[in-house]
DNA sequence: TTCAGCCTGTCG
DNA sequence: CGACAGGCTGAA
């Protein structure tokens, strides 16, 4: 479900609120999930006392920044954070609550594909360097650079955290779609032209989706548990057998790099 | 570079 | 009942 936007988007109305604020208290509801996580009860306990210094987040991850370590989430397909939720009843979805003196941090994640660790400053910035560039600071250079330098498909590209970090499956069709190319074409044989709309596509595809909250298309809401309002501008995610909304050739779908993938076979070159 | 696997839910 | 789902990993 988040991918850059909606992370984004849950960070800025995080930092609001929880900026500066005390972890009076840890809940864990989910013993197995943390476990899965290698993460020992004692050592997440050990962060109770720490002042939330700051919010970090480069592509889908988002790390909560305290005194001497960093707690790295990422909300897989379905992971939500939500911010003094009502109805905290005992859930199987639930899988840990942080308790700040300015509000409860819930973390949910029903399918459990998402992610929490605690770093070091030291291998947070390891970790950081491992995943590409973020796809909101990308600059046009960095981008042909990267597309010249491979030869694999370029769904499959935009896709690798470890090339460009922040895009998923729903912004990448949806920026294929905008740029007019092709999800089957390569890296390299794009010209300096295709790169260049890519990179326009993306930075505005990335900053709209961002103004509008994100894309709910199942389960995102945001930390006030509710829904963003991107997927009202989708012009080919989940939408083929319809009609193109530019050419009206019924859209196709394939599978590229695993994924369901929705492209117009005409406006797509 | 494919593919099952991790989980749970929804839809047809 | 099968197909599919905003992600990602590790093994074949």
């Amino acid at each position: 479900m988040p991918e850059l936007p909606e992370v984004e988007t849950i960070k800025r109305d995080l930092e609001k609120i929880l900026t500066g604020a005390i972890l009076k208290k840890i809940i864990p509801y989910n013993l197995r999930f943390l476990e899965k996580n290698n993460l020992s009860l004692q050592e997440f306990k050990s962060l109770e006392g720490e002042r939330l210094n700051s919010f970090l987040r480069k592509g889908k991850f988002l790390a909560l920044l305290f005194k001497e370590r960093a707690l790295i989430l990422h909300l897989g397909l379905t992971g939500s954070l939500l911010l003094n939720s009502k109805n905290s009843s005992p859930s199987p979805h639930n899988i840990f609550s942080l308790i700040f003196d300015q509000g409860e941090l819930l973390f949910r994640d029903p399918r459990k594909f998402g992610k929490v660790f605690l770093l070091s400053m030291d291998d947070l910035s390891t970790f950081l360097n491992h995943l590409g560039v973020d796809a909101l600071e990308l600059t046009f250079e960095e981008l042909k650079k990267i597309l010249q330098g491979h030869r694999g498909r370029v769904k499959n590209l935009l896709l690798n955290q470890r090339i460009i970090a922040g895009l998923g499956n729903i912004y990448t069709d949806e920026l294929l779609f905008r740029a007019k190319i092709s999800p089957f074409r390569r890296g390299m044989e794009l010209s300096e032209e295709e790169i260049y709309r890519l990179y326009q596509e993306m930075q505005s595809l990335l900053a709209e989706a961002i103004a509008l909250r994100g894309s709910s298309i199942r389960d995102y809401v945001d930390s006030e548990g509710k829904k963003g309002r991107f997927q009202e501008k989708h012009l080919v995610y989940g939408k083929s057998g319809t009609p193109c909304p530019i050419c009206q050739t019924i859209l196709k779908r394939t599978i590229i790099a695993q994924r369901g993938t929705t492209y117009c076979p005409n406006c797509q070159k």
